[in-house]
RNA sequence: GCGGAGAUUGCCGAGCUAGGAAAAGGCGAUGGAUUUAGGGUCCAUUUCCGCAGGGAUUCGUGGGUUCAAAUCCCACUCUCCGCACCA
């Protein structure tokens, strides 16, 4: 379709508001949502896949009686937009340029430095690009009730929020602890995956060490290990000479650790004092004992230890690390293995060195240590280890860390698993926090709750069931409220904004009655707990309010009780295990009976050009930049029919351009179309059948939301049997005439633009297509006899083309010989045993053919007379057709007929 | 590590949760048609054998169940994805 076109019809329909339904307590309601896009840029072909199947639903739903509701709001919560915003203002050169190119696709030269320099205040980047989003859904006509949207920055929804939090806490949902995060002690903050650099490339993640103490007369050494099971073999600790190393006191105790180590530790735990510097000679002069032990070992310099990593000091292990073991025999200190590991096969340090020879290869190292750790962690059994001796490696690091910590021989560690820097360029640690909000999602009545949730709900595909229920038992608890951001403050405690994906859980009930909580909180400037727990809970409202709120009130809750229940959500696969688990979690929370969810489509990545879609690869397609060259229509007819919704889909030019060929095949014929004359000739009256056999699988698939299979059924097959239509010498128009509205109806889910033109043009200028419902009731329309003749031509033909491949001969003409009275006989007798003599003969014929004959006996010689020249002119032979009234050796049968060629 | 998904004919990709098709569809390739010049459209072919519609061998590897398995069961090999404050 041609933009004028798209854009046409783009703007009636929202001038006619079909789209923004009320509630009607008559008609059965179907309420789908999509996630809200989060406002700090445009939208990409990746994006569109979930919005677009959300509109293919909801319109295919309208399409079959329901009253839908198709609603959209925007997130706004978080970081993100802060951050972006906080980097315009100082300047930051990549940001800049990401939001020029942003900012050239939709605005006009002179505009974007205003509107860039707008930028610097976080709300317009928001506003921004909800306008522009906006605008995007609204070219790729999607069939939202734009009336009802709202933002998680709104206040009326921030009291929805608020209340959301307060029934958890009711329930004893939210608790506090201790946390660890990533924190940068320069810029006072956590930071997030955004905040460092390269973070989204090379994650950053949290790594706990067990910091063991080695007690020696002045004070104690704080080495840092991973492995902590290995405690009975240490022989020596090590430490870097040139790195400072300072005291702490903790706990009454006098700790050494390098400078960097002591920062990090005193972020993690609570007193901890700075009392002096140690210089590096002091510690190597001394002796230490080892934990569990009366052993005392000394301690060695070595390079290769760092300082910023750990506590800077790591106690040595010969007898199980390799790299302990190499620098031992380089520097030829004397070699007192001891062996607290045993595994059966033949891995150990020594045969790793050798095999790998890794004196000389360094770099082979950490591959050879990760083979050694894999193997003794999996395999190994804990061996002069006290009484630890026996256990498993896994079971015996748990158990000695446990005891050490208890008795105060080692405190927790934490490291990040790289070096990382802020994007400002400061250093990353991680940090506890001690009064982190949580959310508790582990007690046993939730988890139960949610299961039975889960296992009511629709699921689209149905593996996803699983991996929602996976997801379900490993939630414990989640950390809700963040220090900065965007976002509703937490009730209890208005130091903290609520983390955004906490803050968007049960937010699509706002959808249903928007206008009205937005009243009320316009009226009185907060929305109390009271009035929604009568709105969402249905419970008595017991203090007193005026008759505007609670008109509101009644007008809310009555919307509630009618939408509510999210029929189905539509997302993507990394949702799974957060956004989604959240929601169901918190609805099996708060909520019950038919205001549950309903079912989840979750829809697979979708990638361009074979590559997965990013900045870097520079295979980024903007969906305004689709809509300017494509279309909308295609867009969405590639969306839908391109991949089966859980599979992987590859935008790309190739199947692009197939999809743009059958579409213009299809325009051709509308564009071209005009009624034709009524005729019940075989190819018409076949193309009738076999129409509304491809819209009987079209329906049974969307009930199933097999999206794909239904459009190869209402598009690809319909096509082609128009091709087949003209093949027989057919008339598009005539064939089409008696179909075309159910058609278009069919097509208007995922071609409305199309669809909404051709009806206005071919079959009513007064109504929406869009608005149309179809008849379900069609199975009265097919016959299935016509089909089977079709069917059983195209048999012959097939048959003869293939006795035509093997035999070399100038072919003139072909005779088929079709099933006469004596086989009927035969059939009918048979099965009864009592057969005339003459049909005796038959048996074997019979026999050797019996899997291939028609069990429905159809007039074959009929069919072929009557189709005689769409053989003659498909095969180009002489078609001559007789009825067999013989009993032959050979015999035609029920959909095998004898054919002759000469 | 925990959890999950998958290995299909040149390629991509259905089918595999009701076991009975050399296995949909697309792309590519080959041949043909079209007012006959190679990028358009249409038709046919595309595992192997076959001068009559037939036969043989295929769906990661190796076993098993069954009259019958790409489809069910077991083992093995390999690949991919998510994992918490990030929206």
């Amino acid at each position: 379709m041609e933009r004028s076109i798209e854009e046409k019809w783009r703007d009636r329909w929202a001038e006619s508001h079909i789209f923004e339904p009320a509630a009607d307590t008559t008609r059965e309601k179907f309420f789908v949502t999509v996630p809200w896009p989060y406002t700090n840029g445009s939208l990409h072909v990746g994006h569109g896949r979930t919005y677009t199947l959300g509109d293919i639903v909801a319109r295919y739903k309208r399409l079959t009686g329901y009253n839908v509701l198709f609603p959209m709001g925007f997130h706004e919560s978080g970081t993100p937009i802060l951050a972006f915003s906080e980097r315009l203002r100082n300047g930051d050169k990549d940001t800049i340029r990401l939001y020029m190119s942003y900012l050239s696709e939709y605005e006009k030269p002179e505009d974007i430095d205003r509107i860039l320099e707008s930028f610097r205040e976080p709300q317009n980047i928001a506003d921004y690009f909800s306008r522009v989003i906006i605008k995007d859904f609204m070219d790729l006509g999607y069939s939202i009730d734009w009336s009802r949207k709202f933002t998680s920055a709104d206040p009326f929804y921030q009291e929805v929020v608020k209340w959301q939090f307060n029934q958890l806490n009711e329930k004893g949902l939210i608790k506090r602890g201790s946390y660890p995060i990533l924190y940068s002690i320069r810029d006072e903050n956590a930071v997030g995956e955004d905040d460092i650099k390269d973070g989204d490339t090379d994650k950053v993640s949290i790594e706990e060490f067990t910091g063991v103490l080695f007690r020696g007369e002045k004070y104690s050494l704080m080495a840092a290990s991973l492995r902590p099971e290995t405690i009975f073999g240490v022989t020596n600790l090590w430490i870097n000479p040139s790195a400072g190393y300072e005291m702490v006191r903790y706990r009454g105790m006098d700790i050494v650790m390098s400078s960097s180590g002591c920062k990090k530790f005193s972020m993690q735990h609570e007193g901890v004092q700075y009392v002096r510097d140690v210089p590096s000679d002091e510690i190597v002069a001394s002796e230490f004992q080892v934990p569990f032990s009366s052993e005392k070992v000394g301690v060695l310099n070595a390079e290769f230890v760092d300082p910023d990593n750990g506590t800077g000091i790591v106690y040595s292990v010969p007898g199980h690390s390799i790299f302990d073991y190499i620098y031992y025999n380089k520097n030829g200190i004397k070699n007192n293995l001891k062996k607290v590991v045993k595994v059966d096969r033949n891995v150990s340090v020594e045969s790793l060195v050798e095999k790998y020879d890794l004196e000389k290869n360094s770099e082979r190292l950490k591959d050879a240590t990760q083979e050694l750790y894999k193997e003794e962690f999996y395999n190994g059994t804990l061996i002069n280890s006290g009484r630890y001796s026996g256990m498993s490696v896994e079971a015996g690091r748990e158990a000695i860390k446990r005891e050490m910590q208890e008795k105060n021989l080692a405190y927790i560690f934490y490291e990040t698993t790289r070096k990382a820097v802020t994007r400002s360029g400061s250093e990353v640690i991680v940090a506890v926090l001690n009064d982190q909000w949580f959310i508790d999602y582990s007690p046993e009545w939730l988890k139960e709750k949610a299961h039975e949730l889960v296992n009511s709900m629709k699921f689209y595909p149905e593996l996803y069931r699983k991996l929602m229920n996976d997801a379900v038992d490993w939630l414990k608890e989640r950390p809700c409220a963040r220090r900065r951001g965007i976002g509703t403050k937490l009730p209890f405690d208005e130091r903290w904004v609520i983390e955004s994906l906490s803050d968007s859980t049960i937010y699509m009930l706002a959808y249903t009655n928007k206008n009205e909580l937005e009243s009320i909180y316009a009226h009185l400037k907060k929305i109390p707990y009271g009035i929604l727990d009568y709105i969402l809970l249905g419970k008595e409202v017991r203090e007193k309010y005026d008759e505007y709120t609670m008109e509101n009130a009644r007008k809310a809750r009555d919307e509630f009780r009618y939408w509510y229940g999210n029929d189905l959500r539509i997302t993507a696969p990394p949702h799974i295990s957060n956004h989604l688990a959240f929601y169901i979690m918190n609805h099996a929370a708060i909520f019950s009976g038919k205001e549950l969810p309903g079912g989840l489509m979750i829809s697979g990545l979708v990638i361009s050009n074979g590559a997965k879609i990013s900045k870097s690869k520079g295979n980024v397609i903007s969906l305004l930049e689709i809509i300017k060259h494509y279309s909308a229509d295609i867009y969405r007819l590639f969306m839908a029919a391109g991949a089966d919704i859980s599979s992987l889909l590859d935008w790309n030019e190739k199947d692009l351009s197939s999809v743009i060929k059958r579409y213009s095949y299809f325009t051709d014929i509308l564009d071209a179309y005009s009624p034709g004359d009524d005729d019940s000739n075989y190819i018409y009256s076949w193309f009738k059948s076999a129409f509304y056999r491809n819209l009987k699988t079209y329906i049974a698939d969307m009930e199933s939301m097999n999206i794909r299979d239904s459009y190869i059924a209402i598009f690809y097959n319909v096509m082609n049997d128009l091709r087949n239509v003209e093949s027989h010498g057919g008339n598009i128009n005539i064939a089409l005439k008696p179909v075309l509205a159910d058609w278009l109806k069919a097509l208007s889910p995922i071609i409305p633009f199309a669809a909404e033109e051709y009806w206005h043009r071919h079959i009513d200028n007064n109504s929406f297509v869009s608005a149309q419902t179809i008849d379900m009731n069609i199975d009265n329309r097919i016959d299935y006899n016509i089909l089977k003749s079709e069917n059983y031509l195209n048999r012959v033909i097939s048959d003869i083309r293939e006795i035509l491949k093997i035999i070399h001969i100038d072919a003139k003409k072909a005779t088929i010989t079709v099933y006469g009275q004596k086989q009927k006989t035969f059939l009918e007798e048979y099965p009864g045993g009592n057969l005339d003599r003459e049909y005796r003969t038959m048996i074997g014929d019979y026999m050797k053919n019996k899997n291939r004959i028609d069990t429905e006996m159809i007039d074959e010689y009929s069919i072929i007379e009557a189709n005689r020249k769409y053989l003659e002119s498909s095969l180009k032979l002489d078609i001559t057709v007789v009825k067999s009234d013989s009993i032959q050796k050979k015999n035609p049968w029920p959909g095998r007929p004898l054919i002759e060629i000469s």
